[in-house]
DNA sequence: GGAAATGGGACTGGTTTGGTCCTATTTAAG
DNA sequence: CTTAAATAGGACCAAACCAGTCCCATTTCC
């Protein structure tokens, strides 16, 4: 279907999260009760933001996340990228050889790279900003929160 | 990984091959036997393809499936569509609402449509002749029919 | 020294996907 | 009219993949 890691998503619903107050360290379980994700969950997604440099850990008690950059400057692919592997449609990864078995019987072997950059280039675009939007406003978030 | 069902791929190589003689009307042991993929899965290739309309599928004795349309015309989103359905990125499928149990809960609900729709932008320009390339030219066929 | 946090894996249940096969239906040829 | 060759449409099963959870090591503040 075409989807990205459902990790991808909940790392979306973070960082919007985290945008609110860039600055301030949060911790991975003050986030999951603020975004009502399970805690697990989004502390696996910080590891994985962290390690793709999105954010930045602090360890030690009162240890916590920090975006390591603004919101509006984080790509989509990066968070794409951390989840998902490098964005590349087909199995056959860009120009990685040796790994298809019948490389020698595969006509459009290659051939995908076009479409590849064109989605990359479409995603590159996009901040994180873009897609956490409206979702922000403190209206939604006591909704969310009264909902539990 | 943001990757395609294999069966696009093994589309786009069959229709690259139908490619070569557009008019003429070849079946699916035929078609098999000249990409060197096997038989059942280029049998349900077409038949998928032949749902979505972009090939023409005659019945009986000496059918077989001819493209319904010329090759440039035919754009990889048709493709992809037919075999990994529509193109949307995340879980919750564009504006259908209903499905997602949290609901109210998810902070990012409808934001992705943009993200959705400059993919589809993107793929919308590219056609399979695009893909097909120099993949048809007679050098290679040949040197992959002699390599079976 | 203890509590609270991140860091990094290991493991497992569920879902999805590929690939195969079987059975109807259609149509040309003998 | 019978037979063969092809498409049409599903059912089915094994394998791969992913999400989610848990566990333990490490770090740092009180």
């Amino acid at each position: 279907m075409l989807r990205l890691s459902r990790l991808t998503d909940y790392a979306v619903v973070v960082l919007a999260r985290m945008g609110e107050e860039a600055t301030a360290l949060q911790s991975a379980p003050g986030l999951a009760h603020r975004t009502g994700l399970p805690e697990p969950t989004v502390a696996k997604v910080l590891k994985t933001l962290a390690q793709a440099g999105v954010v930045e850990g602090l360890r030690g008690a009162r240890g916590g996340y920090r975006l390591s950059k603004p919101l509006p400057e984080i790509k989509l692919t990066e968070v794409i990228v951390a989840f998902d592997g490098p964005i590349a449609l087909t199995a056959c990864v860009d120009g990685g050889s040796g790994l298809c078995e019948s490389e020698h019987l595969c006509p459009v072997r290659g051939r995908w790279d076009p479409v590849n950059t064109a989605i990359r280039d479409a995603l590159e675009k996009i901040s994180v900003a873009e897609l956490a939007g409206h979702a922000l406003s403190p209206a939604e978030a006591d909704f969310r929160l009264a909902a539990e």
